[in-house]
Order: structure tokens, then sequence, then C-alpha cells
RNA sequence: GGCCCGGUGGUCAAGCGGUUAAGACACGGCCCUUUCAAGGCUGUAACACGGGUUCGAUUCCCGUCCGGGUCACCA
């Protein structure tokens, strides 16, 4: 039973410990491609193991949507829970089925006389918490605070018979005035001072505590790496003295960093209440590409990853050697702005169909009336997400579904409306004028280049300049240039000041409605 | 309050005793351009503070301040 593994010398096997609330967020996901990372491209094991052990938090079908969350923004586990079930040969990985296990241990300690039943009531805790108060002692149950810690053989049995509750503790033999140091993957030496907490080990109910559960586990399963957040610093010593305890090597523990945001002026921990953002369905709600997501904390997770990326655009991530070392260890604020440049970047370099499918699949989910408009028109769908796609500069217009059907829908008469105001510099007496003379020369077969000599003439006939520079030398002899007829054109056509390429969005809107859209700017200019 | 972790431009960050203190995002300017985007060039902007150690500190030590975490039969 849970024999070492046979895996190549330095691979590595981790864990993500996620408990079942129904609530999986960014810090889990940031946590989970770290250890993704560290233990594939290390040849090892990466596990999925559900930290159960407080039943009051447990929500039905969490472990199905932590799975499939994960799942979506491509994080994939060799071993542990599934849906139902497990898979692997080092489980159960669900700690409420591991009971016997750590109870097991507790015993063993017990009769080694590590470990004690304590049975102190709610009451007497909080009274020596308000004590310890009074005295500006250190909280917590130790030394001589620790008042069942030597209860006698006799008097431990007369509370077990009248059947009082009790939990099991730890017998702290560390000393808080002496320090030891570890290498932590992340933050290199630490120095802290020993527990002397004599931390519960199992609960009332038999339940092991996180504490004990993940020792107990992590070296049962083989664990090398402990990834997680710098919020159980604290209670590392604790960690320590139980695998101390228990005779066995610690993993290499990597603390990382917490998500923060900036919230008026001030950086603050993420938080589940108050920030949307920190939830994953927020993303997937939005439509942000999960290849985006994972982009993006990938760069935070390591601070050579960016440059590495931008020395190999397009390499797959299996060639970037992700380290520990290069993880941050300050507070890393979350950055929605860089998110979506490098979600520009993402989609900018897929196919116009990858683009699609994506699309079309988010919006089947978030927006159903618009996924039957775009799938009525897919072969128009797929031209409009082509436009200024390829080549060396491609466009990067589009950064998540929910903007990229904002941005495209115009070319849809169910979604077209007028969302700019037309130029101020071009008088409504020349936008009709130009708007009119423009539909009288409008010909569906022309090419880009004759279509743009038209426009040129166009701003010429009604006193703009057919060129930039030429208005820009001489500004007083024109009304505008040829960039304001367009965008009078531009708005027209796609009630908007900024679209693709006004040539190429003609050719996918078809003659028909160029022609109706041109005509109702005209009509509306009319009063 | 105790303990722990951290503090380089607005943000993310390189840097590990001697550097003109990288780079990315954001922001400004210019060029290009039928709009926007992209692209090219370019600009503004930082080592929290005070003491040491040292020939020399952003880098090492101490103190202060600031931020964060934690002090549960929650993880």
């Amino acid at each position: 039973m849970y024999p070492p593994r046979s895996l190549p010398a330095g691979a590595k096997v981790t864990r993500l410990g996620p408990s079942p609330t129904g609530f999986i967020h960014l810090g889990n996901l940031y946590g989970a491609f770290a250890d993704e990372r560290l233990a594939h491209q290390s040849g090892g094991v990466f596990i999925l193991r559900i930290e159960d052990t407080d039943n009051k938090r447990e929500v039905e079908g969490a472990v199905e949507t932590i799975i499939s969350s994960l799942d979506y923004f491509g994080v994939h586990f060799d071993e542990g829970a599934v849906v139902e079930g497990d898979k692997g040969s080092y489980g159960p990985y669900r700690q409420r089925q591991r009971a016997e296990i750590y109870q097991t241990f507790a015993k063993l300690l017990i009769q080694r006389g590590q470990a004690y039943p304590c049975f102190c009531t709610e009451a007497e805790l909080s009274e020596i918490h308000e004590a310890q108060a009074a005295l500006k002692e250190n909280f917590g149950y130790y030394g001589k605070w620790a008042k069942h810690r030597d209860l006698s053989l006799q008097e431990i049995r007369d509370r077990l018979d009248l059947g009082a509750p009790f939990v099991v503790r730890l017998r702290s033999q560390g000393d808080p005035a002496r320090y030891f140091s570890i290498e932590d993957g992340i933050r290199g030496t630490l120095s802290m001072p020993e527990n002397n907490q004599d931390v519960v080990l199992l609960k009332a109910d038999g339940i092991p505590t996180y504490h004990f559960a993940h020792v107990i586990d992590d070296h049962l399963m083989r664990i090398t790496h402990i990834l997680r957040g710098e919020e159980w610093l604290s209670t590392l010593p604790f960690h320590v003295e139980i695998f101390k305890t228990l005779g066995w090597e610690h993993p290499v523990f990597c603390h990382t960093t917490v998500l923060m945001k900036m919230d008026d002026g001030a950086k603050r921990k993420l938080s589940k209440r108050k920030d949307p953002e920190l939830g994953l369905d927020y993303y997937r709600g939005l439509g942000y590409h999960p290849a985006a997501v994972r982009e993006y904390l990938l760069t935070v997770l390591n601070s050579n990853y960016e440059e590495w990326r931008l020395a190999n655009p397009g390499a797959d991530i299996e060639g970037f050697r992700f380290t520990t070392d290069k993880m941050g260890s300050s507070g890393a604020l979350f950055d929605l702005d860089k998110l979506s440049d490098v979600s520009k970047d993402v989609l900018a370099a897929m196919t116009a169909e990858e683009v699609c499918d994506f699309l079309l699949g988010w919006a089947r989910a978030y927006k159903p009336e618009a996924s039957e408009v775009m799938d009525a028109r897919r072969d128009d769908l797929l031209k409009i997400l082509a436009i200024g796609r390829g080549g060396e500069n491609p466009r990067k217009d589009l950064i998540y579904a929910a903007q990229i059907f904002e941005f495209i829908q115009f070319f849809f008469d169910e979604y077209f409306r007028m969302e700019d105001e037309y130029p101020d510099n071009v008088s409504p007496e020349d936008r009709k004028a130009l708007l009119k003379d423009y539909l009288a020369g409008y010909d569906a077969g022309d090419d880009a280049q004759v279509w743009f000599d038209k426009v040129r003439q166009l701003a010429m006939d009604h006193g703009f300049a057919a060129k930039p520079k030429d208005y820009k030398k001489n500004p007083e002899a024109f009304k505008g240039h040829v960039g304001d007829v367009s965008a009078v054109l531009r708005v027209a056509l796609s009630g908007r000041r900024n679209s693709p390429d006004l040539w190429e969005i003609q050719q996918i809107m078809g003659p028909d409605r160029v022609k109706a859209r041109i005509q109702a700017g005209i009509q509306s200019t009319a009063q």
C-alpha cells in the first residue's frame, strides 16, 4: 500500500487540493497551472485531491464543478478524484473517505504519547482565549494553557465513560524561542519559530483537520512539492512538526503569493464576495478564451515566461521551463488590462475558424438568441472574423467573446444600431450630400482600388482633400480630408466610428444591405 | 497586539555589491494610414525612509514606516 512511485529522477508529484465549496477561483487556477507544469514537464504526476474535511462547507455537485471548470481552462489531472470515484492507486482521493487512515495514525501517535485526547468544550476554549487576551499572551492551546495535555489515564477513561466528546491534539514538543529554517521553493530560506501549539489533529467527529490530513496524504501519495497560498505560511511550523513527529521527510513547500487587486488606490486581496473577477465563471461568461487566461496567468506566474513567449511566439508551452524560483513572492496585482492585451494576441494568432467556433460555442451557452442569428449566417461570420487576420500585422480588435460580438454585431440587421455619432466636423448638409452621391455611384462590383478611388473623387467633389497630407499642408483650402468622408460612410454602414476595413465589410454585407443603410443614413439626416 | 511574509516607475517585473536600473502593460508624442486597430520610432515615470557594513550599496545587516497574511474542532 502506497509504495514509492517509480518515476524518472527529478520527477515531481504535485497535487491540487480544493475544498468542495463549489467556488473555484482564479487563485485555484493560478496554483493549478503551476502544479500542472511542474509535474508534467518533469515526467511526474499531477493529482486532484478533494479536501472535504469540513462537511459544513460542502456544496452539492462541487466536485463536478471543480473538474469541469479546470478542464475548460486546460488543466487535466493524471490521478485523483473524478466525477464518479477515483482514478489511480494512491486513493481514495476524497479525504472523508480516508478517515480510517488518519485515525490509524492518530492512534499510533497517542500510543507513543505524541498526541492526546482533549475534552475541552467550546466555552472552556473561549475562556482560555479571554484569559490570554487579558494577560496579553499568545492565543492558542499550548503549554500551561493546555489543560488536558497531562490528564491521567484514569481521568481520560472517566470522561470517555461519560461519553464526553473529544478531539485529538498533538502534544507539541516545540519551543517558539527556538527558530528553525526551511527552504521554500519560491521564497528561499525561511526562518520561523518552532511550533508549540497543541493543534487539533482529529476533530470531535473523527475527521482530521487540514493540518493532519494533508501531512498524511502528501506523504502517502508521495507528493514531492506542496504548492499552496501564502496564507499557509503561518501554519508551516505545525506542519513541519507533524511531519517530524510521524517520522517523515516533508516535501518541498512552495508558498505562492496571493492575487491582489487595486481598490480605491489601495492593494487588497481579491475577495470572493466583492470581486466577480475572482470567480472563473466571470471569464467564461464574458468569453475570454481559456488559452488567453492561461497565457496571462503564466505571465504572472513565472517572471520569465513573458520574455520567453516574446522570443517564441506560437511555440508549445512544453518548450518553456517553468521553475518555482521564478515565481513572485510579493503580492501580484491582478491586471485586467494586461489580460486583455494578452488575449488580443492569442486571438489574433488563431484562425478565423477557431475564433468562429469559439464564439459560437460561447454564444450558445451565454447568448442563445445571438447564436441563432450568427449560425444562420455562419459563412458571413467566418468572413467577418477573417478580416485583417493572418499576415504580418494582424488586426487585434478582438478580446473576449462578448466583446467580439459587440464588435461585429452591426453585420446583423437584428443587432444593427447607431452607436456612435457622425463626425462633427462634417456638416449635416455635407453629410447628406456625400451619402447621396456615394449611393448613386456605388457599385458592388468595384474592387478595393476602384472603390477607394471613387471615395477620393467623392471627397474632392465636396471640397475635402483626397489625401490627409494635402489637408495638413493646407487646412484652409478644404473642409476636411478623405478620412472624414470615410468616417461618414463608416458610421452609416456600421453605426460606429471604428470598424474593420470598409470595402471588406461591404463585400460581406452585400449590395442590398449597403444601399439600405446608406439610404437610412440619408433619411436620418433629413430633418 | 504576537508571529510570519513582502516593499524597484501607475501596473507586472528583471536585477543577487560597481548597470546609462532591462522588458511588458497602461499613458503621451511623431511616422505610416481612407477610420480604428496593428506596426515603426520616441517620450514621461521607480530602487519606501533612516542608520550601519563596505572603497562602493537597489542589492548585505539593523531600525522605522507601509502593505499583506495568520492567530478555529475552516481550508
